[in-house]
DNA sequence: CTGAAAGCGCTAACAG
DNA sequence: CTGTTAGCGCTTTCAG
């Protein structure tokens, strides 16, 4: 039925081992055997279980991804990016949703370690402290993009939330800005302690206090902006840092809504620059991240440690840009 | 070093036989024998190698996904949901981009086989006539969601686009629309199709013929969108059938900015229900296609196809529901 | 440059 | 209920 190696040797009268050669790019056989082999190969439409390779040589050629949401825009960028990266590298890549659930991820990461996969990316999200205990124990290579585990022991790439949320700030500050409040999603707890942080040392070096009272967590989607926009209206917010475009979005509505002028009585920046950003007006002033960037370089730098590359930085902090557009001043 | 079913027979005292059997929940073993393995198991920290598994086996519980373009949110909302049944079903997915384009998807569906996939979904897109011969002659069950190839003997399922089409052209035309537009994007030519004859349909029965000359072909992205209201002004179109929410929020936005009144001088319908639609203002009269469901409906289909099971019927048409928003009278 | 042979870790008859 | 025995299809020494 299905043609194996043993039917092309038996056909070109030669052993396994070389038709193996062949089919591996191994130089040691003489051109004509090659040929001969080729032919073969060809005309009985040969083609090579990965299975039995992947239980011969321990390598698999196929990558882990355990991902929040594919469907939501800012992890399908990611996940793109990575994914090019992956098939110019000849890997496949397994993706999972774990809904940012540590009971989820970690059955999915002991999926993953069954099907023998060469290595793991864990795309945004927060890392639970058990997970990344998890991660670190096993022997497959990990590598982290869009989000980092608590003592950043693991392999990362990001953006410096900090740096851009303290950058935004003293803009906002200059333009008038003084009443600011932030909005955050589930996933990424890093990014969003981040921001704060850097919102509220912006602050603080501009002798204002920042209240908790001015924050507001909830889910990355835009029926969430509206919602945050009510719980917030109160304190009669003039700037709001975002976390995700969707709930930007979702703040910008909600506030015409209400019948405020943007920028002029609400300032808002977000953090993820997807596609959304363009498609509301006012468009949206966003911290550009590379997201595309982020899944390619973290699948890169899987590829280093796959390959026993030699690694010169396991934490990559890829540059961002703060995009100011029609929601701010 | 790594764990395998002998150690834990070993150890237990017992045959890898016994083993295999506690490990895939045969009922054949005594209690008692069960117990001291599934001991030596944890203990030992014993991970089934899926690898050998699948060589043993012939199954890999591994279902291949082609998809155009992970990015784009219309088709990450289908992954969504095909890859919740998957994981239902136990089985895993390994998600490549096509770009829709022929070459890529044949080579891809070529790595798919190699790595013994139990079955592969398609997933919207064009599928070419060469790419679906391929598939024909395969062996693996394969289902194509959200999309059809031309001669419809795939089991595909979709929803009825002409049926919507016409049925949003009568409406159009009861509340005064005469210049009808279309802009279509690059990926399924099977929905710009239907979609296309219905409305040409609804026309003629109403004594309106369609112009070719209306019809724009693109991208599908925002900036598409802009394109094509920029390429249609001229015809002074008072309706618009647009195949993608994004390409519906750049014309939305292009009208706008030109000053037109939506929707009382343009109507504008779309035809994907992502969750774009909701964040335009007016908001986007669109077809409610279930999308999660498209996916999730493939995937269970495939895994009857995938254990035998009897299928009543190969083609699946979802209902849809047109949601008569801001961008209509 | 080529072949023989020993596995990789597991499942699946087949006996008992 | 349990063990024995063949493979699954390929890679990888090791000889020659």
């Amino acid at each position: 039925m299905t043609v194996t190696i043993y039917d092309v040797a038996r056909e070109a009268k030669v052993s396994m081992a070389t038709v193996s050669r062949v089919v591996n790019g191994n130089p040691n056989v003489k051109p004509a055997t090659r040929d001969r082999v080729n032919e073969v190969i060809k005309r009985l439409n040969y083609r090579p279980n990965a299975v039995a390779r992947g239980l011969a040589s321990k390598k698999t050629t196929t990558v882990g991804v355990i991902i929040p949401d594919i469907s939501n825009i800012y992890y399908s960028e990611l996940a793109r990016g990575l994914e090019d990266i992956a098939t110019m590298y000849k890997y496949q890549t397994i993706i999972s949703n774990s809904d940012n659930d540590p009971f989820k991820e970690r059955e999915i990461f002991n999926n993953l370690l069954s099907k023998q996969v060469d290595g793991i990316i864990f795309l945004g999200g927060t890392l639970s402290n058990e997970t990344a205990e998890l991660i670190q124990t096993s022997s497959v290579p990990v590598v982290v993009s869009g989000t980092q585990d608590n003592d950043s022991a693991l392999p990362a790439v990001n953006i410096d939330y900090h740096s851009a949320s303290r950058e935004i700030t003293e803009k906002l500050l200059k333009d008038g800005a003084r009443q600011f409040a932030f909005v955050g999603g589930g996933y990424s707890e890093k990014a969003r302690h981040d921001v704060l942080s850097g919102m509220t040392e912006g602050l603080k070096d501009n002798g204002i206090t920042f209240n908790d009272d001015a924050v507001y967590v909830g889910s990355e989607q835009y029926l969430d902006g509206e919602k945050a926009f009510a719980q917030l209206q109160g304190l009669k917010p003039d700037a709001i840092l975002c976390i995700s475009d969707e709930q930007a979005i979702g703040l910008v509505h909600a506030a015409q809504d209400a019948g405020l002028n943007i920028p002029d009585d609400l300032q808002i920046v977000s953090f993820n620059n997807t596609r959304l950003v363009q498609m509301v007006r006012p468009k949206l002033s966003s911290v550009m991240q590379p997201l595309y960037d982020i899944g390619a370089v973290g699948m890169r730098l899987l590829t280093k440690f796959m390959n026993d590359e030699e690694i010169e930085d396991k934490q990559v902090v890829l540059p961002y840009h703060i995009d100011y557009r029609g929601t701010t001043k």
